[in-house]
DNA sequence: CGCCGCATTGACGTTCGTCAAGTCTAGTGG
DNA sequence: CCACTAGACTTGACGAACGTCAATGCGGCG
């Protein structure tokens, strides 16, 4: 075995408790390890794919974050999620054999491209792993639903409430802090993704500030009341 | 075969050219009639499944419009997209084992009941299937970063514009007219749908009737001027 | 025939977007 | 190493779009 594969074995991975491998035995772990054709190192606002791009292969995420983003004809725009180590991103393109959004680095990063046809081949053979590749879809989809929620029925400051909420506690299943999170996106970008204005989410923060709900220092966000940001997404609870 | 067997048989269903048999040959088609366990009515207002449910089958919709919602704890709710014949709903089962969403009818519908167990172990001996089921997936994160650009980035004349556009196109694909439709729900619900209120669906549609754009009967509508919605929503085209 | 849910319309208020000015920061080149 | 610059961020004043509240109309169902 040379160094090589070993590097690109998923049952090397120090991400396997959050990524593809997730839930499987060590014997199907090795007979997944030829999932991962090669890495691809993505330097920061480059595309891994864009819009129009033919679909090969699904992206596991080594390192960095990306964001996804859709674009109509006219300028109009909207980032549609951000992605971090273990999550997969390329979902869009197999429906029509062709990407339907951008995927760009928003800083030096690294994933690990896995060919859609060993995927499919692979899941034929390990059952463990076509239900994670269903389970992971199905999670994109549920995903979505909540952001169409905070896009249909919150006001700004409960919409930066869910997102700064969702932020951390993604992070922290990474092994960051529960309440420091460095925001690896500007403000217009998170007010795509919110659908709002890049001033209103500073305006927002700002408040936030004020109320002594957080602190901010540009993209350093320090969570001091969580509790109030939970209020805020839900009232009732 | 009895009567029974052939009615439940996706080889025999007049919906096999939008619904799970798409771009299967003859002798793929004929391994899938095991698909369908059996067919399950709902009447209007009653649901397919509810949120917290056991996830158990995917259902594909033979006759009939459903609604699905999300809810937060708090009161607020958001329907994330209404189905017609052919489509597929339940997908966001499958993460969870449970469902996380009401899958509501808008009118007496029938559906085919699809266990997953049974979807998966014919996907992994039916290559087709498999990579379909991937396809359905795919495209319902696709639609759904749609309506985020719709929900993130479009005014209300644009949203209700995309709306009519989108159901009229799909209405036309199931032989019905290009130019008319039958709303299967309130202005409420489309309201929920776009992130809007009622009272602006409502003044937004009458808005459309002033400028001749559409003809509206309460649920019955005429759409006149499709490019005109067709501007709206990109006005670059 | 009467009731109730759905839809329309108007008046008014709130939230967020727009436009503009000014500050801060990180990166670049002299 | 520092000055310069471009991009990112903040803040204020104002306006537009949409929500809220309320009154009224309409139509289908029992």
């Amino acid at each position: 075995m040379t160094p090589q594969t070993i590097k690109v074995a998923c049952s090397n991975c120090n991400l396997r408790e959050l990524c593809m491998p997730v839930g499987l035995t060590r014997e199907e772990l090795s007979r997944i390890d030829g999932l991962v054709a090669t890495r691809r190192k993505v330097k920061r606002r480059e595309t891994l794919f864009r819009n129009g791009e033919r679909f090969t292969s699904l992206y596991a995420i080594r390192t960095g974050v990306f964001k996804t983003r859709v674009a109509s004809e006219d300028g109009r725009d909207q980032v549609t999620g951000f992605q971090m180590a273990g999550e997969i991103i390329g979902l869009d393109g197999i429906v029509n054999d062709h990407h339907t959004c951008d995927a760009v680095a928003l800083e030096d990063a690294e994933v690990c491209v896995m060919p859609f046809d060993r995927i499919e081949a692979l899941s034929r053979e390990v059952p463990s792993l076509q239900r994670h590749v269903h389970q992971i879809m199905s999670r994109e989809i549920v995903r979505e639903h909540g952001v169409m929620l905070l896009l249909g029925s919150m006001r700004a400051d409960e919409r930066l409430a869910a997102f700064l909420l969702n932020l951390v506690e993604r992070l922290h299943a990474r092994g960051f802090s529960k309440s420091e999170l460095m925001l690896r996106m500007t403000r217009e970008e998170i007010g795509s993704y919110l659908g709002l204005k890049l001033e209103t989410v500073s305006r927002t923060l700002s408040k936030f500030v004020d109320d002594h709900i957080v602190e901010v220092e540009m993209r350093h966000v320090r969570i001091v009341d969580p509790d109030a940001l939970r209020r805020m997404v839900n009232p009732a609870a």
